[in-house]
DNA sequence: TGCAATCCTTTACCCACGTAAAAAAGGGAG
DNA sequence: CTCCCTTTTTTACGTGGGTAAAGGATTGCA
């Protein structure tokens, strides 16, 4: 156990213990550089000395900056999100930000209260990945009005004037629709829960694909608009009592997303199909993401991949562009990365 | 789109906009039964006429407390720890709290971060689930001397006057081994990569089990201390090598977790096995935690559950109890928690 | 050694709000 | 309507540190 440091709690104090001046003290902190090498050094070393920590919040009470952005993402429990995060954090830890995150847990009235305390906060930036409801446009208003502000991951079309960092479904869905068409015959879609605004852009552009390519697109819908994330037990559901029936047995299967093709491959499992690309003419199965464990699914799932580093990464450099521009000229820009063909053994 | 209303910044201009004193709307702000219920319903009134929200800084910077949580935990691509995190979020938002979450990206310097941010932003108090780096003990000490601090999930050695919630790994690691035991032939042990304390704890565990059931322990283990969290990998490459010189095909397997045996399900998948609890005397995978794949996989994983739920609001309400006592007696608690086996198909 | 430029210290005020004490106002009961 | 009690307002100071201005001390260079 290190010796017990002298505990110090104000700057002052510091200032008295250890014999530089406050103001010196502050521009220290806020970076080394901005004094004197022999000073910089000096403070180092007596700091070691003593146990001192600055006050957040005095810190940047009265600054004109905080030097933090907010994400506020929908939901935890899913590894597309938290990669994403993921790459949000790195890259905004790069630029000298800190970040905070919040998670909706898909509810409308705690997506409020994170904004509210954002605002409160005064972060320089939000980053949000929205809920589909449209609760929560209410939200969104609010922090776009009162800071630089981007959207993430799903769009809104109730809020076309927002700037706005996500995959190009078109050209994704497009992209695995025609590879599904040219080896074998048309994929139906399996679409997803309708959770948030990618679930209808997803089966659209499936459609428009399919329509596009001359096949008649087919869809096996949701029953209703459903708010729970519980796409593996709906893929499972779904499909296994389509498949009691013998219905899609021998189709191309393309799922709205990798989770529900994983409950969509359970499915088929249960039923002693086994999907693959080189059975050709039988059940094939795809879905969309490029979900972590696709490469370890049984079998390994063909899909999509959403550029999750390009995405944070530009997400958050398109926000840092507004946060420097504040007050200039705001032209809401909608950046659309393309999707990764991954072609691996389902399909 | 609603009306403007005028934006208002501080608690002053406030004041004279609606007509109220300064110190009651603080008193207002803090909790509205502060003031008379006419009086709050009057500010409550006026309040919806103005835009205007309190700044989070100046709120706290003169208040004993700030009414919020820390919470680090070392990895966000895992549904375990974001499992964790949902209970912990829930658990700490019932009571009142704010909680503040930083991910340290399996990175020591990362992590004494964080928890300098915590000390500087007066938190209440942190919880955390440690790295297996022993670096970082000097962070857990420096917290544990700053504030109320409990550790979660898994338990440094070298640190053990610390309040702890977690899985009593004997207990499910035994439960588990011991069922494997009694429908077949005793399991080998396929270790994790040894990135936390867990490993070696769960490790032991099944030798104890074992030997206590008077088997011969057998572990598969890893070659050097790894720090990576690619577990799938891992589990699918060492099974990989075993399965393709034939060793194992016919022996029971316990994964030291379930991403382990994800991987080791795909590599018996690969070699055209067949896991399976039906199969006696052929190959069985159990895993540890329950991931919340678990049921979707093929076959669906046997495995033992840690009580997320559990640890989540008994970490929660342990870190509460050591604030409210605060500079009271700090006994540290160690609370084990128990698993929960989950039979399914794969063992 | 001398000079100018740089850096540091001093001083003073600001940030937005918490909080305590005293003075003023409101509210209810008689 | 008066008295007394509760609530609000006033006033004033505290929270920890940012920041600007002015003067003093160092430093680099010739």
């Amino acid at each position: 156990m290190a010796t017990k440091k002298k505990k110090i709690s104000t700057m002052n104090e510091l200032s008295d213990a250890i014999g530089i001046s406050r103001p010196t003290l502050s521009r220290f902190f806020q970076n080394p550089d901005l004094v004197r090498k022999t000073t910089s050094d000096k403070i180092k070393a007596r700091l070691e000395t003593v146990d001192y920590v600055p006050n957040f919040f005095a810190t940047r009470l009265n600054r004109k900056s905080t030097g933090m952005i907010g994400v506020i993402i929908p939901y935890l429990n899913d590894l597309f999100f938290t990669r994403l995060l993921e790459e949000i954090e790195t890259a905004a830890m790069g630029a000298g930000y800190t970040v905070i995150t919040q998670c909706s847990h898909s509810d409308p009235e705690i997506e409020a209260r994170a904004a509210e305390t954002f605002m409160s906060m005064n972060v320089d930036g939000a980053l949000v990945a929205p809920l589909g409801n449209q609760s929560d446009r209410a939200v969104h208003e609010r922090l776009q009005a009162h800071l630089p502000f981007v959207l993430v991951d799903s769009r809104p079309k109730t809020m076309p004037n927002v700037d706005f960092v996500g995959t190009d479904h078109n050209q994704s869905t497009g992209l695995i629709a025609e590879y599904l068409c040219r080896v074998g015959p048309p994929p139906v879609f399996l679409a997803m829960p309708r959770v948030n605004f990618n679930a209808m852009e997803r089966e659209n552009a499936y459609v428009a694909a399919l329509e596009g390519l001359g096949h008649k697109p087919e869809v096996i819908g949701v029953d209703a608009i459903q708010t729970e994330w519980h796409f593996e037990a709906h893929g499972l559901a779904v499909m296994d009592q389509h498949f009691s029936r013998n219905e899609f047995t021998e189709r191309a299967i393309l799922c709205a997303n990798d989770r529900v093709a994983i409950g969509a491959l359970r499915a088929a499992a249960r039923h002693g199909l086994k999907p693959g690309r080189q059975t050709e003419g039988g059940l094939r199965i795809a879905g969309h993401d490029d979900y972590p464990l696709c490469p370890f699914l049984e079998p390994a799932l063909t899909t999509v991949a959403q550029d999750f580093q390009g995405i944070g990464k530009t997400a958050v450099s398109r926000l840092l562009e507004l946060i420097a521009t504040r007050g200039g000229v705001r032209d809401p820009q909608v950046q659309l990365l393309p999707g990764m063909l991954k072609l691996r053994e389902s399909a």
